[in-house]
DNA sequence: CTGTTAGCGCCTTCAT
DNA sequence: ATGAAGGCGCTAACAG
């Protein structure tokens, strides 16, 4: 066809400096033999793959699931493919996720730190790949990430319960060493403040992350001496498991046990009762994420270490609704 | 150091024909420089990425989640790492996701067509990248698959509403496109048979994917002349729909309307009324396929076109059980 | 057991 | 507007 490699190399990738004619030609050849440009070569030669590192803790987890919804769709539509790895919270998986990454000369990196240690992230910081926290953060490091503000929803949840009257609210935190059981918490406790109320250490139980766990944390909290008029749960998952245990106790809601839950997956509202949640954009979490990486991308992979908290909203259901007795 | 840069790559990679004394010494100072070896230059080089595409109609679909979870984690037990890809159900999508599987150089594909039309798998049949189907296949080409033993499904959740006494069920079928709805679909009417019941056209919706094809599903059932006292539906996910639609019509479950679902979701047993369901082997069916595809790469690409169908399980809760009146 | 040579497919740089 | 040269980091194939 009488043109070297590299002409052909700039009229794929739409260089200008090619003629319109050689480059209509070179297109036509392209795509009449199927040619696919290899992208370790490329990756090679231009230091630059287009791919993209997600590593979360559990993608079977709907949160997650959604979030890696966003991300991969967000990824695709800036030219970016995803290469995805499971921690399952784990502190080993996690270093060996991020060693993985980097031997696959990711351009950037997603990250759900399991946080229980932190040097994988002081790593990071100290290298010189880009990186954004998805859905959890360190509030003594100085590392870019994209989280919904649990502060807020903590506290809105928690306020909703004090305005149906309750006084006497447990809440089955999550695991304290994540970010958003720490928040979630702190919204809770800053409500009850808010409101002259006191903070009870017998009115919570922490580290609560499968359905199981909440139902387990329900029946401690009902075998208390003083047992709440109200729960307000981590998760919906939480909820869940909350939810039966009360129902297991011929208790009944909303009227003797008002729950809250928060993320507000999409089967709050077919629960056996309806779920009052704290719901969170999750798709929004992940595409805002790979927003922010790629303008680090773009940026030379200068941080400038924005960070962006995205706006909750409580959804009120029959869970914790109506006037109480 | 005095050791040439190959006699490092041995030592890297573990081959023999390298003195202990020297692996020694280079895996210690590989692990002090933190030597992370360039997964693409290996790649380019050995035309074996250690990569494995996955491409997926829909990542958030809890059911697919979970599909992807098992796929991750037995990759990793065989020491590859995943790419993936979503489709949405677009051919269009489907096509671009292959071609960039190719471009990534990808030892093996795994593959959820989206079935609305066929040329993508035909034109893998006629490639030499090994892939193997996943959650669906297509009964006239011979191209290896994963799936669930879906006729056989279909066939114990009708002949458990028989059992129960229904002679009027009816079905809330799924995209006749797709093999498992077809299947499932198959397996309502072989019990029907079995039980030399005629199989009514007014006795099916096809096309029900999401929640909201149940609820509108299920209306359009209940508006007939002769209603149903049973239906068997496609998902969890278009069985909650239904009940929705049911309640809302003033029926009772499972006394005036039994209802069957599909896949059991964790949030079945936690649902309004705790649905009868099919249960499939999510996990294992992602498992199973990756299993099923480094065999065929150790084999070189070798197919011998083995092609698996896993058990499933009726589980038999409120929304289907005890004697009908 | 170890070193040398060559080249995977592409892109960058420098000529022309 | 196009071509030639060189090399990204690694490993296969062959020497020694």
């Amino acid at each position: 066809m009488g043109v070297s490699i590299n002409t052909v190399s700039r009229a794929l990738r739409g260089k200008r400096d090619v003629s319109p004619a050689t480059k209509a030609r070179v297109l036509e050849a392209a795509r009449r033999l199927g040619y696919r440009p290899n992208k370790l070569a490329r990756g090679l030669r231009s230091t630059k793959t287009w791919n993209l590192g997600v590593v979360v803790s559990d993608i079977a987890n709907p949160f997650f699931a959604a979030v890696v919804k966003g991300v991969e769709n967000a990824a695709r539509t800036y030219g970016y493919t995803i290469i995805l790895k499971e921690t399952d919270e784990s502190y080993e998986r996690e270093e060996e996720a991020l060693r993985v990454m980097v031997a696959e000369q990711v351009d950037g990196l997603l990250l759900t730190p399991a946080q229980s240690q932190r040097n994988t992230v002081e790593t990071l910081l100290g290298g010189d790949l880009p990186f954004v926290l998805l859905g959890r953060y360190f509030s003594d490091l100085d590392a870019p990430y994209v989280v919904t503000d649990d502060v807020r929803g903590g506290f809105l949840a928690t306020e909703h319960l004090l305005g149906l009257g309750h006084r006497n609210i447990a809440h089955v935190a999550g695991p304290m060493h994540i970010s958003s059981a720490r928040d979630r918490w702190a919204g809770f406790i800053s409500a009850l403040r808010a409101n002259h109320l006191p903070v009870r250490k017998d009115r919570a139980v922490m580290g609560a992350v499968r359905l199981e766990d909440g139902h387990r944390a329900a029946q401690e909290l009902l075998g208390r001496r003083v047992q709440p008029t109200a729960i307000f749960c981590y998760s919906d998952l939480v909820a869940f498991g909350v939810m039966r245990a009360v129902s297991e106790a011929g208790l009944r809601i909303p009227e003797d046990m008002a729950i809250v839950g928060y993320d507000d997956m999409e089967f709050c509202a077919h629960a056996q009762v309806p779920l009052t949640t704290v719901r969170i954009p999750k798709r929004a979490l992940g595409e805002k994420a790979v927003e922010m990486l790629v303008s680090m991308l773009r940026n030379g992979g200068q941080t400038g270490t924005r960070s962006a908290r995205l706006p909750v909203e409580l959804v009120i259901r029959e869970s914790a609704r109506g006037v109480m007795a």
